[in-house]
DNA sequence: ACAAAAGTGTTCATTATACACCCATGT
DNA sequence: ACATGGGTGTATAATGAACACTTTTGT
């Protein structure tokens, strides 16, 4: 086993999209002493110290593929937070002390964020401690990870605002209420479904398949697919949601 | 003197604007043999290693007072460097041998850039091995500099699309041409007079003075200083240069 | 009087917004 | 047949882009 870097972590913020809502992957924290009381019951993220030779990135891709199972999840470290006491409240020292970790007392975390297909995800047994909340309704958390969720929450948007990455959290084959309905969960808007359209159907990155949706109970939605090689062609038009 | 933690440092670029193209203060590097050869005669930014207790935003304030000699300073995190090759390059070695540095072997880097008002700035004696380059026309650069200051000039475009913090590089009274020639030193683009003001003047947050230009040999301008109460009461009106 | 930058309005093209009805499918 | 979401067009408003002449000052 590696050695760690005792004073440099990364903490990453896996994003899922279930059509509806916008969701997050968190890893349930629990401690129960020798009487059997829960002394701790929270949420994390999923994050670890760097092992020396890394660089953060190496760190962060670590960090998924052993929550995820995939490797090449897109992914964007957006922070690094630094503030003295990120890990000095009393549950976050017990863990510490619990986990026998070898960390220094001034730990700085690096913040990612990623998109995942949120229907591929399986969170089988080696996964089983990992949850998806809604981001409106998230559960207690360790740490300061609510504070680089909120930063997280904020440098997504941003993102996603100014570049078609949305369709990292669909799977390949999508419809365009899919799309709209993530650009709402994600911006927390609305759009007219006729205007969303029109937009839409103008970048010509966005690209009709000759299929349907199937088996459902309404009239069946054209399916469209992203095309990465024609976005890298015409950047110019860019996707703008304000 | 404080303890330094040898793997965690700031690099902060320093942004000026001398009304025509957009700058940034570098420190030079110099170090010469014995036999009186120059073996290192580069550039490098303001940067520091973090003192144990500090935050890397404390550090940062710290490195630009050192340079500048002012607090206050409009200040932003844009990127954690983490290349294990960062300080390999032969010339960055001698010099880390030669300054006799108690650091890492593999140092983390959190970039800022920052805001100045050049005109404001001066570089006296202590400052004295501060220049100002042009960004289109840099020295050679020592470390990962060039690529430190290739993602921070991209952060700040990004940023300066956003949210009007280029009053920070200006002058407290400033003129509609001087701020128009600004946003072009700065995005890299040209924009019809006529039109930038038009725009500019139905801008609540920037206020006309009753006041004009001195001493200029052609008709003076109208002086207006940008109010950070207005902004921040009347944010929705987003100030977008595309 | 001349050089230099300030100041100003209109037209046209593009883009954003608001809005309602019929269609195809599964049950 | 009915419930459900899919698919479509037009009119109006707002915004962006192009463009040229007169004014004020210092020298």
């Amino acid at each position: 086993m590696k050695e760690i870097i005792p004073n440099i972590s990364v903490d990453c913020l896996v994003f899922g999209f279930d059509f509806d809502r916008l969701h997050i992957l968190l890893k349930k924290r629990e401690l129960i002493n020798e009487n059997g009381e829960k002394i701790i019951s929270d949420y994390t993220l999923a994050g670890n110290h760097l092992l020396k030779g890394e660089t953060a990135d190496d760190a962060a891709y670590r960090v998924l593929y052993n929550i995820t199972g995939f490797d090449n999840i897109y992914l964007e470290q957006f922070f690094c937070f630094s503030k003295t006491n990120r890990l000095k409240n009393e549950k976050d020292q017990i863990w510490v002390r619990h986990l026998n970790l070898d960390i220094a007392d001034h730990v700085f975390s690096i913040g990612y964020f990623s998109l995942v297909d949120k229907s591929k995800l399986v969170l089988d047994e080696e996964h089983k401690n990992a949850e998806w909340f809604p981001i409106e309704d998230l559960p207690p958390l360790g740490f300061d990870h609510a504070e680089i969720i909120e930063k997280g929450i904020e440098c997504l948007r941003k993102k996603f605002k100014q570049e078609p990455i949305g369709f990292e959290l669909l799977p390949e084959k999508f419809t365009l209420t899919q799309l709209q309905k993530l650009y709402e969960a994600v911006l927390g808007t609305t759009y007219d479904r006729r205007n969303f359209r029109k937009k839409i159907m103008q970048l010509k990155y966005i690209i009709p398949l000759d299929e349907k949706q199937q088996g459902v109970p309404h009239k069946p939605a054209q399916v469209f697919i992203f095309s990465r090689e024609v976005y890298e062609k015409t950047k110019k038009e860019k996707l703008v949601f304000a």
